[in-house]
Parts: C-alpha cells; structure tokens; sequence
DNA sequence: CCCCTATGATTTACGACGCT
DNA sequence: CAGCGTCGTAAATCATAGGG
C-alpha cells in the first residue's frame, strides 16, 4: 500500500524539459544578472509568465543553476559569454 | 535581504552569491522507515509540543533540532502543495 | 535498445527575521 | 532573552528525460 503510493506521489516528479524559449529567457535573466541571480518575486511572476511555467519551477531552476554554475564556472564558460554577447547587442539596440 | 555568509572577492562572479557556512551539517537522507514515522505523526498534529518532539526523536534516532526542522520543512511542502492546488482550480 | 549525463524536483539544514 | 514560527535559500540527492 505504502509503496503503490509512495510511486504515485513519485509520479509528481514526471517531467518534460522546459522549452527552448524558456530556457533562453531565463539563462537570459540569469547571466544579466550573475552578480546577484536572485530574482524578486515580481520578477519570477514574470518569469514564470513569459516561461509559461509556474514561479516555484522558475524558483527551482534559478537554485539549480546557481549551484550547478558555482560549481563549475569553467563549464559554464561559453554559454556565459554567449549570453553576455547577447545582452550587449539588446543593450546597443 | 541578507542570509548566510557572503564573500568578500571582487573580481569572483560568485563572491557575493549567498553561501552556506562550512560548519552547516551535510544533509543526510532520512530512512524509509524514520520519514513514515514522521508523516504519521505529522498527520497526527501538524504541530509538536515538546514532549511529543523529544519521544519522537528519541523512537527515530534523531535530534530534537532535526525534528523540529522537519515539521518546519513539512508544513512547508504543504503550504506549496495547496497552493499549487488552489492555483489550478483557479484557471 | 542501452547507457550516460543533463535537468527538473524534492529533501535536509540554516540564516534572517517575526512574534510572544 | 529564549524559543518556536515562517520564508527563502544552499547543497545534496532523487528520478527520469533525452541524446549518443
């Protein structure tokens, strides 16, 4: 009994990857912002929105990040700068 | 607002990210068996009064902080859970 | 189809702050 | 002041999606 649901509360934890957009808005936020990635809850609303997922999804993914990024920097090198290089053309119009 | 300790390196992305102290004890898994004592007692008052708290961290081998925390997380993951509910019923 | 790792979600443990 | 409450988070771990 307990098993049958402990594998349906599991069941919670079936999951599609975000979309493609969404991952690109919020890596977006996320390295505009690398000095401090904490996003107000106004902003994750509007994340979430934008993202079409839920503002504890957009919570989930800015902690995931922000370990899986402090724990190697190196990894995340060239995604940075090609953020980076993004945010400098939208800043230059 | 501010929580845990901060670095102090300017030239680290990371330094003024929030870090966890080293002295933070490493998380460790509770068993099957300890986390469906817990929700049994949870279910039983969402609540403990101190008495209760130091039986059932005595019966589960764990300390009095590690079962205070853990209602503090559960009643956590219930707000969240109803929360989610009432945000689909509401369109 | 079989690994394997990237990714989203959940679980422990605290710091900051609140209230009594 | 002690002490437990919530809130937001770090860090580790879980479970699986998805690609090679």
């Amino acid at each position: 009994v307990m098993i049958l649901r402990s594998r349906f509360l599991d069941a919670r934890r079936k999951r599609r990857n975000f979309s493609k957009q969404a991952t690109e808005i919020l890596n977006e936020y996320f390295y505009s912002h690398l000095s401090n990635p904490y996003p107000s809850e106004e902003a994750k609303e509007e994340l979430a929105k934008k993202c079409s997922i839920t503002v504890s999804q957009v919570s989930n993914w800015f902690g995931n990040k922000r370990i899986r990024y402090k724990k190697n920097i190196g990894k995340f090198q060239e995604e940075a700068n090609l953020y980076a290089a993004k945010t400098a053309v939208t800043a230059a119009h | 607002h501010k929580e845990e300790k901060h670095e102090l390196d300017p030239n680290n992305p990371v330094a003024n990210w929030i870090h966890a102290r080293s002295t933070r004890k490493k998380r460790c898994p509770y068993t099957k068996y300890q986390t469906l004592e817990l929700e049994k007692e949870f279910l039983f008052n969402m609540y403990l009064t101190r008495d209760r708290r130091y039986e059932v961290a005595r019966v589960l081998n764990l300390t009095e902080r590690q079962v205070k925390i853990w209602f503090q997380n559960r009643r956590m993951k219930m707000k969240k859970m109803n929360k989610e509910k009432t945000d689909k019923e509401q369109q």
